[in-house]
DNA sequence: AGTTTATATGTCAATAATGACATATTGAAG
DNA sequence: CTTCAATATGTCATTATTGACATATAAACT
């Protein structure tokens, strides 16, 4: 089983979800499209990890709600123990940025503009997400600890706003640096 | 041309280097294995974009080290104007800290304390870098400018200190978290 | 004396991931 | 009135990436 599927489990541990909607909540840590999402889907039910139910619905199309099995569940805690692969990035951005010397200062400024265009919008939609999770949590979030089951969410979306902020300072910087 | 390529012939504009070096310097933005490069770096210079001298070596094995040709600049810098992807970033730890709240403290804090290691190790690798970039440089490195060769460089580990940085402030405040 | 690490280049099968195609409904925007 | 975006699930050909295999030398470690 590849790291993707233990994410879906990972994120059904929380509660259950359509495909659609783990594709779209599990973008933040690992970035995938539902081409992809749903042939694991199928392969965890099939084994047993997870199994679904079919929803029809009468404005919007029919759709099938995942939860995790006992047997999904142990599997995500033996995955937890077992050695963590370092991140992966790759950013387009820093490979031109790397030759940037090569273009004036004009084209220059545009590459920085819509990259903090980008941070901006993540950090809005992370910002959205800490409300969310303020509100699914029964208290203070600083008041979370480990076996609460927003903990986890919690301290994800705050590692992500201070890297966030980390690149939008970074943006702010070669502002100045270019001008 | 997919992207690692034109990053290879980004990091040619600087000045040539085999195979090897490339596939060592390119990891900082884009991780990728020398099964991926060395036939990229073969399709280049079947295209014109790069060439390469045989270098034999007698106390190490033989290299081949590769320059950038004039239709291969000429090729980075239109890549430079076209739209750029957004940043793709994988993180197993980030799927499993999402369900953290099914395993113990100490589970936990194994966790965070190997990452926390992997962040203190790229925080040091970042730092040789930096030095390396000064030395190479002709004067202060608060002096590049956008048209010297070494701004780039510059820039980004600038960029990605100030990451690690983030990721470390994230791990100690998570220590107090889980103590 | 044997193993691992770094240098150095390469191939190839298997796996991971993308982009395009396919289908259906609703609501909003132009 | 038409086009676009969101919801919802799926397949499949192509591309990107990895991991294993292959080879060779020197230095360092066990």
């Amino acid at each position: 089983m590849n790291t993707l599927s233990y994410g879906l489990l990972s994120l059904l541990t929380k509660h259950s979800r359509t495909g659609y909607e783990l594709m779209q909540h599990i973008q933040p840590f690992w970035q995938a499209k539902h081409s992809q999402i749903y042939p694991l889907l199928a392969q965890l039910e099939q084994n047993g990890y997870v199994e679904f139910v079919h929803v029809p619905q009468s404005d919007k199309p029919d759709k099938k709600v995942y939860s995790i099995t006992k047997k999904g569940k142990e599997a995500t805690s033996l995955w937890i123990a077992e050695p963590t692969d370092e991140p992966v990035v790759r950013d387009e951005l820093a490979l031109k940025v790397y030759c940037i010397s090569l273009v004036d200062k004009e084209h220059a400024w545009r590459l920085l503009a819509e990259r903090k265009e980008y941070y901006l919008k993540k950090k809005n939609r992370l910002h959205l997400l800490f409300d969310k999770i303020k509100e699914e949590s029964g208290k203070p979030l600083e008041k979370l600890e480990i076996h609460d089951s927003q903990f986890g969410p919690y301290v994800l979306v705050q590692k992500a706003m201070m890297k966030v902020d980390a690149d939008l300072s970074w943006c702010e910087w070669m502002k100045k640096k270019l001008s």
